[in-house]
DNA sequence: AAGGTAGATGAAAACGATTTTCACATCAAT
DNA sequence: ATTGATGTGAAAATCGTTTTCATCTACCTT
C-alpha cells in the first residue's frame, strides 16, 4: 500500500475532476473569484478577456462536471440560462437573487428543507429533490432603478 | 353604463385573453384534458394529431399568455423545458413531480409559503417571488422501472 | 348587414443556450 | 520517451422557444 498523493500543486486548489489540465484550474479559478452565481457564457467571455482563452466547450463542460461532483450550485435564471457558483463546503444553501444586480444572498433555509423532507417522506416518493429559488430586487436597485450593468 | 357581457359561449370555457378564437380554444381544452404538466410541443403533437391543426407559435404564445393571466402554472424540467399545467383556481400551488411518468401530487406548501414571506420581509427586499419544485420518482415507477411513455 | 382595423395566426427563419463532433493536443502511468 | 486514455476547441448540430411578416379574422363601428 504504497501512498500516492499528487505531486502538483496547482493555483487554487486541484481539480478533483479526471485530469488536472490548464483549463480547468482557469475555470475554477475564475468561477471562485465570481463570488456568486454566473453564467457559463459570462465566465468564458471574462476568461478571455483576461487572455486566458479557454474553449467554451470546456468552460461548459468543466462546469457541469463541477457541479455533479458537488462542487458547484446551479440555479436558472428568468431566461433559462443556468447560472453556477463555486460551493466550497459540502453544505446545501439557497438564495435569494436580486434579478437587476445579481447580487445573491444566502438566506436561513431550514424550514423548507424539513418541509421537504416531510413531503417527500409521506409521498412515497424516491429520491425525491428540490429546487427553491427565491428572487426579488435588492434595496439599492429598488433605490435608484436602471443602474445594472 | 351599458352592460357588455360576451354575446357567445365557447365549449369549455371563454377564454379571457384578448380575442376569443378557435385556436385559443383548442389549446386551453387540450390543456384542461391533459390533467398534469405537459409541454407546448406535446400539446401541439397531441392537437395535430386529433386532426385540429393549430400552429406551434399559436400554442407557445397561447401558453405564455395563459401563465401570464394566471390561468396556467409553469415548471422547468431538468432539461430546461417549460411544462405548463391548468390552474382552475386563483390560488397558488406547489407540486411533487415524477420525472418517470410525469406524474404530479399537489402538496401541502403552507410552510414554504410562511418561510418565503418571512425571508422576503427581513431581507428588504422588493417583489420577492419564489420557485418551488419537488421532483422524485414516485411509487409506481419505483416498483416498475423504464415503463413510461 | 357591411366595413374597417387592431389583434391573431402560422410557416419559415432567427435566436440563443447548450451539446456534439472529431481531429488534434496533452496528461500521467509505465 | 512511449503510449493510450483523456481533454480540448472550432465548428456544426441540437433543440426549445421567439420573431418575422404576409395573411386572416374577431369584433367594434357605422
Ligand atoms: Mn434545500
Ligand atoms: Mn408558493
Ligand atoms: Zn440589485
Ligand atoms: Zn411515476
Amino acid at each position: 500500500m504504497v501512498s500516492n498523493r499528487p505531486r502538483t500543486t496547482a493555483p487554487h486548489d486541484v481539480v478533483l475532476i479526471g485530469r488536472s489540465t490548464q483549463q480547468r484550474a482557469l475555470v475554477l479559478g475564475a468561477l471562485i473569484v465570481a463570488e456568486g452565481f454566473v453564467s457559463a457564457q459570462a465566465l468564458h467571455k471574462q476568461l478571455v478577456g483576461t487572455g486566458s482563452s479557454v474553449g467554451l466547450s470546456t468552460v461548459y463542460r468543466t462546469l457541469t462536471a463541477l457541479a455533479e461532483a458537488g462542487r458547484a450550485d446551479i440555479v436558472r435564471d428568468t431566461n433559462g440560462e443556468r447560472l453556477f457558483r463555486h460551493r466550497p463546503g459540502p453544505d446545501h444553501r439557497h438564495y435569494l437573487l436580486c434579478t437587476e444586480c445579481g447580487l445573491s444572498l444566502p438566506v436561513e433555509s431550514g424550514p423548507v428543507e424539513k418541509w421537504a423532507e416531510r413531503v417527500a417522506r409521506s409521498s412515497g416518493f424516491a429520491n425525491v429533490r428540490h429546487v427553491v429559488e427565491l428572487s426579488g430586487i435588492c434595496p439599492d436597485c429598488e433605490r435608484q432603478p436602471g443602474q445594472a450593468t
